[in-house]
DNA sequence: TAATTGTAAATTGTTAACAATTTAGGAGCC
DNA sequence: GGCTCCTAAATTGTTAACAATTTACAATTA
């Protein structure tokens, strides 16, 4: 994800993209406490804005409060994985068929989301983490196509989810994945943009399966078992067990 | 939707609790600015967790902060109405698919959406709001059942989004419409204590198009072409042609 | 009159001090 | 040794004062 600042950012905003940073680069793991006098010490604010990040940040899922006691990372829990990408599968087949509708009606501006994938492509080979963020950056900007502010903002939550996956429960990319990648997101956009509605969502389902498959594969195959038995996202399932 | 306080809730909570009640029952309207002093002075604190308390409902939709200018109460949007219920149609049915397949597995605690459908039932024929919250508290209950806490979290985010629409859209629901709407209620949890996911699933997506179409009905014909004429949620598009 | 500028008031943003609570560690006891 | 109780340090919660910014409005000018 870009945490770039937004048109006028706040403080607690700039804050809160530090801090996220910091998580999410590894200086902080998952129980570690955050202790407000230290941030402000070390970012050179005081208190204030810094519980304001806090409190940004555990909006996100990233931290936990806990009353009088302070604010911890929150921990990436297995079982949330599926949820996230259940999450992303349905809320992401509206965006883009909307999306398909706005192209007919001939108001569709590709220009974020080509610029992302040309990003993508750069990061491509470089840092591993830099990678997934932009791929996590070009989805989002494909769901933006959508036009749906309150979906956007919801897919835009799971994106640090992954992120957080991706960072504490140690799943490696592979070079040869990311050319994959690429082309599965490149023939999702072709499809927005010759406004096939069913061809952009069956795209989609079938890359948020492959995401999944992908990301369980990085597991050892006891957790692969344990994860499956459970009945979230059924469609997964299906494909999975046909294999 | 009710606002009682969490198991250690904070008084940056509390305040929220308050300051959206006041939006909901209509003390501050769209458009209005809430001003720090004014809050902390009627609320007997000082302005911090006042801050705190605006950030939140800002984090909810219910308000909008702008920088160095303060938080004015969210305009209600008509655009968004259908973007709301598609979101709710769509991780309520992951919700209540989890929820069967849990069932199916014995361990499904229906005691709370009990309680909540028993709530509902007495406020009916009461204070009009107090009904479409107890019925908003009922849906996250049913939702809550399929123990997914992001999609639980997300779905009730939309639920702050009816309360609004309908207090200020002014929509207005009939005495016959809740006794209709309580069966539809009932169908859909007898069907996940059956554990029956094509019902409760086909159930629950005709109930949010029933919603809509409730709710566009409340509006002239010209506003309800408008938006019929928008390509979002095509389900509900098909059985409104179809009628 | 309409537009513009300047100034004071109102308001938000930030800071530092104080209050309340939790945590850590040791003394005493069984 | 292990347990409880107690105190001190660390930490969060709250407050009030100060700084920076925006808003409102009157005076000025064309």
């Amino acid at each position: 994800m870009s945490f770039e600042a937004l048109p006028s950012a706040r403080t607690a905003e700039l804050l809160a993209d530090q801090i996220r940073e910091a998580i999410l680069v590894g200086n902080y793991k998952p129980g570690d406490r955050l202790i407000e006098q230290e941030l402000s010490d070390s970012f050179g604010t005081s208190r204030g804005p810094i519980r304001e990040a806090i409190r940004l940040l555990a909006s996100e899922g990233l931290i936990e409060l806990r009353k009088n006691r302070g604010a911890v990372v929150a921990a990436a829990n297995f079982d949330d994985v599926l949820e996230v990408y259940a999450i992303r599968m349905s809320l992401g087949s509206i965006a883009l068929s909307h999306a398909c509708h706005a192209q007919k009606h001939g108001d569709l501006d590709t220009s974020l989301v080509n610029k992302k994938l040309s990003d993508l492509n750069k990061a491509i080979g470089g840092n591993p983490f830099a990678t997934v963020t932009a791929d996590l950056d070009f989805q989002t900007a494909l769901i933006e196509l959508g036009a749906l502010p309150r979906i956007t903002e919801t897919f835009q939550r799971t994106a640090v989810d992954i992120a957080v996956f991706v960072r504490f429960l140690g799943i490696r990319y592979e070079a040869a994945d990311h050319q994959e990648l690429v082309s599965r997101h490149v023939a999702i956009l072709d499809a927005v943009r010759s406004g096939n509605v069913d061809l952009a969502v069956t795209l989609w389902t079938d890359h948020i399966r492959q995401s999944v498959r992908e990301f369980m594969r990085a597991f050892s195959e006891i957790e692969i078992v344990e994860l499956f038995e459970r009945p979230l996202m059924q469609d997964v399932f299906e494909v999975e067990n046909a294999r």
